[in-house]
DNA sequence: ACAAGTATGCACCTTTAGGTAAGTATCAAA
DNA sequence: TTTGATACTTACCTAAAGGTGCATACTTGT
């Protein structure tokens, strides 16, 4: 069995695996990398949204629904760090600043169009798909 | 901000991972179906690695380290019943089954493939960003 | 004067995905 | 007969991802 003393870090979207715990990441494939870079419940779709353009962030926002300021702010944060996108900030009065891919980002974000093929080649199936989550595996109320 | 209660049935170009609730998914991208799809820490690796060929349980679990059981046999429960991948249950006596990518698995797995692509070309890249997030974000003990 | 829009920060709380450690049934090898 | 491997199941618990709501500093529209 695992035994692994790990804290555990990922209730999230999607997630790779984890390193040891410490030290170099060693990943066991190029999937495994990048899940985790985009790990996060909205961050394929800032990507995706991004490929159309710098925006700004109440365009992301509107366009981006159901997300919270929070959360938003904070993965468009986490991106910036991690070099995938570019934050460029006005200094106006009425505060106004805009996200663009990087060349990295733009690169990720291009490989996300696969999957966005795929949903929209299956969307029968992915209907169909929640359709029945939605029916039977419901039981709390 | 973002209110709540409110169906909101606005033509937005990139819809919430939520549905309103209930009803019909309404996704307005197919990236947001399909992440739903593979949304779970370990579903893509898993997808990943059946690209290979049929696996047994046992092989998938030593192969996509650090899961636990009771994840990984979930995870796995939820693609079958998603029509993602088919279990063969052979019936015998010490137990042996297998997993194996359905024709819609297949392709979904396909579109997989630049992910692990774009990990992999840019590793050193990822590398440099997991080595920060773990150097100055880090604050809990 | 006051509401509204802009891009955020922060404290607090809920949810839930995922982890742990047990147990099941059966057979083979030591 | 004790151990180990197989493919699971279940009860219980934690950590953290994400949500809610309030606050800010400044300006324009009414």
């Amino acid at each position: 069995m695992s035994k692994g003393p790990e804290p555990a870090p990922s209730p999230s979207l999607i997630a790779g695996a984890r390193s040891t715990g410490a030290g170099a990441p060693n990943f066991t494939c190029g999937l495994d990398a990048t899940l985790k870079v985009i790990a996060g419940k909205w961050k394929p779709l800032i990507l995706y949204f991004l490929l159309q353009g710098p925006n700004r962030y109440g365009t992301l926002k509107r366009a981006i629904r159901d997300v919270s300021d929070k959360v938003l702010i904070q993965q468009l944060k986490e991106l910036e760090a991690d070099g995938i996108l570019l934050r460029t900030d006005y200094k106006e009065v009425p505060p106004r600043v805009d996200y663009m891919l990087t060349p990295l980002g733009y690169s990720l974000a291009q490989a996300l169009e696969p999957l966005c093929s795929w949903g929209t080649e299956n969307i029968a199936e992915v209907q169909r798909i929640f359709a029945e989550r939605d029916g039977w595996r419901r039981k709390s109320a």
